[in-house]
DNA sequence: GTCATTGTTCGATGGTTGTCGTAGTTCGAT
DNA sequence: ATCGAACTACGACAACCATCGAACAATGAC
């Protein structure tokens, strides 16, 4: 099922700061959050510059989905993801700003 | 060995911030770092309010002191742990703001 | 319909980690 | 010098997790 179905995203009072932490502790995770945020717009799954297989890319895309850092739009056979970057100002203001600014 | 050992803590410019986050995503470190916030002062090993044995609370301090999060000082058998507050905001500046603004 | 593209699901696997109990070490006080 | 208090170190164990390959599903184009 590369489309159809529909995916359930925590609302913004249910996302967990240890959750947001844990998905973005990966390497592979983080270096994503920050080419959706450098992009500004969407990146569809295959988009994402990782050195991963497609299996893995999913599991942590649906780590991030899961922990609220990202939302995913449905177009044809493609998803397109983007950053949940005002719910996660709101819950947690500096939070991702201060992750962004550390050097690769 | 209580007290005697010297240990080695990452320069600012070794903090790698995948580390900070890992540290950061257990709950019962996360819940640590609150309390040397909320204090702003030191805290010793065992003035900290958590429910795990000593062992493991050794485990923690070990992650969060190799993360560059904290730092130890030593005074008789006592430990005294205290955030590296200004190495952080320096780094990730409004990441622990961030973080802290969590709710509970 | 057939096929390529896109993404998901399902084991399996190896590595990491949080937890504990036990033992050991250092320091200060008696 | 003996004792207790404060931590640390080590081994063990269960749980989790990042990774992959192979198989599957849905969409769009031909």
């Amino acid at each position: 099922m590369a489309a159809t179905q529909q995916y359930v995203y925590p609302d913004q009072d249910e996302i967990r700061i240890e959750a947001v932490l844990a998905a973005l502790a990966d390497p592979v995770r983080l270096d994503m959050v920050r080419q959706l945020a450098q992009s500004g717009t969407e990146i569809s799954c295959s988009g994402f510059d990782v050195a991963v297989t497609k299996s893995t890319l999913t599991h942590h895309l649906r780590t991030l989905r899961e922990a609220g850092v990202i939302m995913g739009r449905q177009q044809g056979t493609a998803r397109y993801n983007s950053l949940r970057r005002k719910d996660l100002d709101e819950l947690f203001p500096g939070l991702l700003q201060g992750v962004l600014a550390a050097r690769r």
